[in-house]
Formats: structure tokens, sequence, C-alpha cells
DNA sequence: CTTGACCTTGCATCCCGGTGCAATGTTTAT
DNA sequence: ATAAACATTGCACCGGGATGCAAGGTCAAG
């Protein structure tokens, strides 16, 4: 079968498993004569290999890292172990962020209900999203500096 | 007071505010003689209400949109109003797909435990991916064609 | 005078997973 | 014969938010 056939069967661009190949996730296949790629079921089922790994969100260079460990003729499951339980820990990480961003805008939401556009002065962008008294001095460089110049 | 210094002031580095300029969020600020940088306070004022929309995640266009509504005469009130409430929309979607990524990764990980590395078959890459028994037809481009080519 | 710390510009690079396009060659159908 | 639908290559581009670097100008201190 020739690339459009591979596409077809695995649901992935012509473009993409070429694109693929050059990331060293699909071998290089043989050629026909007259130049175009000629694959088998292997490259079905490795396609098929690579959806089902990004469906448990692992990049493009994991999954590679993955096939590379096969490729050398061991055995990948302490890796892919791993790859997956780090997975995990960034889901729970990613989690927590969404908590804190979930409260801030909510936050910005609600107090937003009861100010009045008018009051918006003319030297803030918006008074929506209220800038934190951050107070930082403006001291210049490095001391007695900054006479002339500001 | 020049580049550095709003950039101490501001927590930003010279670079990021030159890039912010180039990005239409700050404006083009007057220059002195030598062809330096010039700025007062509203661009300290600018970049910390750049940094707290940061903080409620907009990115750095939509930032470029609320500034150009105040820089227009209006009020961006409205706008900002709908982008945090787009904006929460999207933390919950993302909210939705980590709990669904997360239950897959559970799955897989509590799959993987009771399976045998000395398993792996040769024409799989890691069992403790497996791909969906998507069986497709590896039917050719259109019709009666293929006889010599695969 | 030299050193070092600043400033200027523009352009390249990073991650991530593709997508698009141009130019050219090949096969198939009509 | 010709058009359509494939194939090949390589390179540029998308969003997002910077960051780095090179090559040069400027300025103050020692």
């Amino acid at each position: 079968m020739q690339i459009r056939d591979l596409a077809v069967a695995s649901g992935v661009t012509a473009q993409t498993i070429r694109f693929y190949e050059r990331r060293g996730l699909l071998p290089v296949p043989a050629r026909e004569g007259n130049g175009y790629r000629q694959y088998d079921e292997t490259a079905v089922s490795r396609l098929r290999f690579i959806r089902s790994a990004q469906m448990a969100a692992l990049t493009l260079a994991e999954i590679g890292s993955i096939i590379t460990i096969r490729q050398a003729g061991d055995v990948p499951c302490e890796h892919v172990s791993t790859l997956l339980f780090t997975k995990l820990d960034d889901v729970h990480r990613q989690q927590h962020a969404l908590v804190l961003l979930e409260a801030e805008l909510q936050r910005l939401i609600s107090a937003s209900q009861g100010l009045d556009p008018a009051d918006c002065g003319a030297d803030t962008v918006c008074h929506f999203i209220p800038q934190p008294p951050h107070a930082v001095d403006l001291t210049p460089r490095h001391g007695t500096l900054g006479t002339s110049r500001e």
C-alpha cells in the first residue's frame, strides 16, 4: 500500500505521516520503482500506537523515546510506566493551577459586578483588572544616579 | 527614566519591554538625545496592568485588544467582561479535559499492573498502551485498483 | 584609555504538532 | 492528449511569550 492508503487506514493525513517519518516515529519505508513510499500492516499498527499514546497526552518526543527503546531490542515497559506516572503528576499540577485560575477569574468577575464603567479613571486601562498595590520602588540604578536624565 | 529603570520598577526585563512595544502593548516612548527610550510613571502602571491581566491568563493579544479600545477613547469594561467569562469557560473546558485525561492515565496505569513485560509481542511497541481494536478497512483508492502495487 | 555596563536594532530560536505551499514527477481515467 | 488525482521534496508558517545573540553606539568610573 502507498501513503494514501495508509493515511486512510490510519486516519492520519499523508503529510502527517511524512512528518512522523522525519521525526523518527515511523521507520523509513521501502520505495517502489517510482520513488513512492511502500507500507505494510506494521505501519498501520505503528500509527495506531502513536494515536493511542497521544490519547494519553504523551508528546511525540516521548512516544519517540518509547519506540527507540523498542527498536534497540529492549522492553520499554518501565520507561512507559515512568512516563505515565509523570504525566499523571503533570495533570494534577495543571488541575491545581486551573483551580487557582478559576478562583482568580471568579474573583475578578464578581468584583466587577459592583463597578461603574463611569469610574474608569483616565490613568488606568481598566478597573475590572485591578493592579496589585505592589508599590515597587522606582529607585534608579545603583544609588545616586539619574539627575539629568529623568 | 530609561528602559532599565522601568524594567527594575516593573519586574519585567528590558527585552520584554521592547517586545511589548513591538506588540503594541506599550506606547512608543519618547527618546532622549542619544536615542534611548524615555519612560514615565504611566509606563510602570501600564506594565502592572499587563502583569495583572496575565494573572487572569489573558493572552497578550487579548490584553492588546483592551488597550486598543481604551486608546480609542472608549470604556473597555464590557469587552473585558466578555473576555473574563470566555476565559472562565475555557478553564472549565480544560478542567473537564483534564478529568478525562486523568481517568485515561489511571486506567492505563492500573491495567499495566497486571501485565508481564515478557508478554511484549514483537509486533507491537508496548502493550502498556493498548491500541483500540479499530479494525479499519484497508480498501485501496477507488474500487478495483492496486493489483500489482501492493 | 580602557573597561564595563548600559543602550540600540534586527533577526533567530525555543516548544508542540502539525499544516500549507510551490515546483515537479507519475499514474489513471476519459 | 489532457486533466485529475495522486506522489515527491523542501521550506515556511501558525500561536504564545518570550529569550538570545550579534554588531554597533554611549556613557561614567577608575
